[in-house]
DNA sequence: ATGAAAGCGCTAACAG
DNA sequence: CTGTTAGCGCTTTCAT
């Protein structure tokens, strides 16, 4: 095995406590001996157990983290800001993706119960918090993002998705078009919030959607929703009335639809312009370039990550009420919009 | 605090011991017993303590990964699989991003053998194995993926590097490029490999790289390398004798040089055929969809996993020797190669 | 089949 | 300042 604080203690005639106490900058051990700790520890590499010192303290300095999918950038990207963030405090993540399936999210967060983690940081599948309840109970603090949970007692950090769906609706229609569609999500907040913009933009110009102008994506195989967003994008142009403008609830489903549309024959944006959601990177390098809306990822990846070290602390704000933290969407035009004379976009 | 033990074995007037037993599908326990204990356990949601049981078994039941950048599809992919692989055994995944800094990579691993994981997995930047070494005197079982590393006494998962370069270079010499340049990666074997296959390639067609026309990427900037491989293909534009093609360490790097070419008003492939490596997800709904060379990811993936749960399981093969185990790549040919008349391709 | 004793490596409370 | 005494919650002998 490992070298143990014991074996320091026994090595220099200490007690396995003063070890302990000098290795933590206790403030009652006396400056030479922590020194001669020090040296001997160095020399034999020695690293506390994390495993003992959880058990005892009650700390696993380990966050959970749960996201739907890890491969979608959107969730990697607030992986990889929350994992340093919590690093330079001595804080681990542990990531598991629940592949959109509740019961596996569940699953999971029994584990990370079970594990002790100080925190998990949820982008939920489920459809009711009613399923999350062990959580609560066990105490365990818990911050949501991207996708709300009514009637769940954990924090907040997200967008507010009604906006991000006005947002870009109502560009849509500044560039001309009348015949909006609109390209649903599954049946978690996000989806609902921005059809609900959606429809409040429109009704804004006196608008509103034509019938069949609101399909679902669907669950069909992909799980990024490419080929979901690519049949329906079929279906929308054969409606009586085909739309002059598609926005789309995510990015991959945005690609998607744009080849349907490419394929039919018809010109981006000039017959159907094209909007996605979340500004996946590569967005500028696309056939056609795809406008987007920018959720802020990093942003909110930070805000996540600053939240969640508060909660950690013990000592802390473990108690702190529900907060709600909302971080701002940004339109990202592109050639799949632009209808006027492309304005050139510089960003690589 | 949570249910605990012995909070079941008072309520039932059992010893903890019995409890401890029944839950772990030990041989002698009556079955009556059995039942009574587990049915007080499901009414209690009772989920035993993994830092307890960890610390007297020693099996932490996490696994370890370190990757240069969670945001790579690439390692998002490997991370994910790993991920859903190793869950159905009981298996966490504690990820850091060494965000291509050997120092930081070198302290994550060091967190990683104080909170005693099961095995590290990693595709590290470290030039040398030097400072891995502690991992090894720790007897700590580790699979290097992707990147290998010479002289550590580690498994190995990946490609072949030298195939995928000789693939990547045969192909454009097959659709008629005579001068093809090669921008290449950064100081790691993935990047060496590639180069060698780039050169061997050529020799065996009788060529060589012309002058300048092995480009470095350089690390300006953006991580996943789009602004350097921008950058390098301009140098490539301006040498005295410019390519007909160019082969790109990875994905990024091919968008960036594919936009330099462009923007010079140049025509991808006619004027200069691109060709990536890494096969990542949109390449197909490229300005101009990208050639590239898939590695296999999901593949890598599987065998990673499983090989981890060999290693982690302290009964079985702990002490297996190092094993190497190499995934085909595949050639995949899209537009920015195919200078005879494109070929359809249905990839979705 | 069941349970008492011992201990995993560490820290917290107290005594010297 | 230093060390002793008690655990954290669980599993592992080893009696009964």
């Amino acid at each position: 095995m490992a070298v143990r604080l014991k074996d320091i203690a026994q090595d220099l005639g200490l007690s396995v406590v003063s070890v302990s106490k000098a290795l933590r900058d206790h403030p009652d051990i006396a400056e030479e001996t922590r020194r001669r700790v020090l040296k001997r520890v160095g020399e034999l590499g020695y690293q506390p157990n994390l495993t003992a010192r959880s058990l005892v303290t009650g700390q696993a300095w380990t966050i959970g983290l749960v996201v739907p999918d890890l491969l979608h950038p959107f969730f990697a990207g607030i992986a990889k800001v929350i994992s340093s963030d919590i690093r330079a405090q001595g804080y681990g993540l542990l990531i598991s993706s629940s592949d959109e399936d509740p019961d596996l999210e569940r699953q999971e967060i029994e584990r990370l119960l079970a594990r002790q983690v100080d925190v998990i940081v949820l982008a939920s599948t489920q459809s009711s918090a009613a399923g999350l309840r062990r959580m609560v109970e066990q105490k365990m603090p818990c911050v949501l993002f991207d996708r709300r949970l009514d009637g769940l007692d954990a924090h907040f950090v997200g967008n507010e998705d009604q906006e991000v769906g006005a947002l870009a609706t109502a560009h849509l229609i500044e560039q001309g078009c009348r015949r909006i569609a609109h390209i649903r999500g599954p049946e978690v907040s996000t989806a609902a919030g921005r059809l609900a913009g959606y429809r409040q933009a429109l009704a804004a110009h006196g608008l509103e959607p034509l019938p069949g102008h609101v399909a679902p994506l669907g669950r069909s195989g992909d799980h990024r929703g490419e080929r979901a967003g690519y049949e329906a994008a079929q279906r929308l142009l054969a409606t009586p009335t085909p739309p002059d403008g598609i926005f789309c609830y995510n990015d991959p489903s945005a690609m998607g639809a744009m080849r349907a549309i490419l394929d039919a024959g018809l010109r981006i944006p000039e017959d159907i312009a094209v909007i996605g959601c979340g500004n996946v990177s590569y967005s500028d390098f696309l056939r056609v370039p795809l406008s987007s809306i920018d959720q802020g990822g990093e942003a909110i990846g930070r805000r996540l990550a600053a939240l969640v070290l508060d909660l950690a602390d013990k000592k802390n704000g473990r108690r702190l009420s529900p907060t709600t933290d909302l971080v701002a969407a940004r339109l990202v035009p592109r050639a799949s919009t632009l209808r006027q004379p492309l304005v050139k976009d510089d960003t690589v």
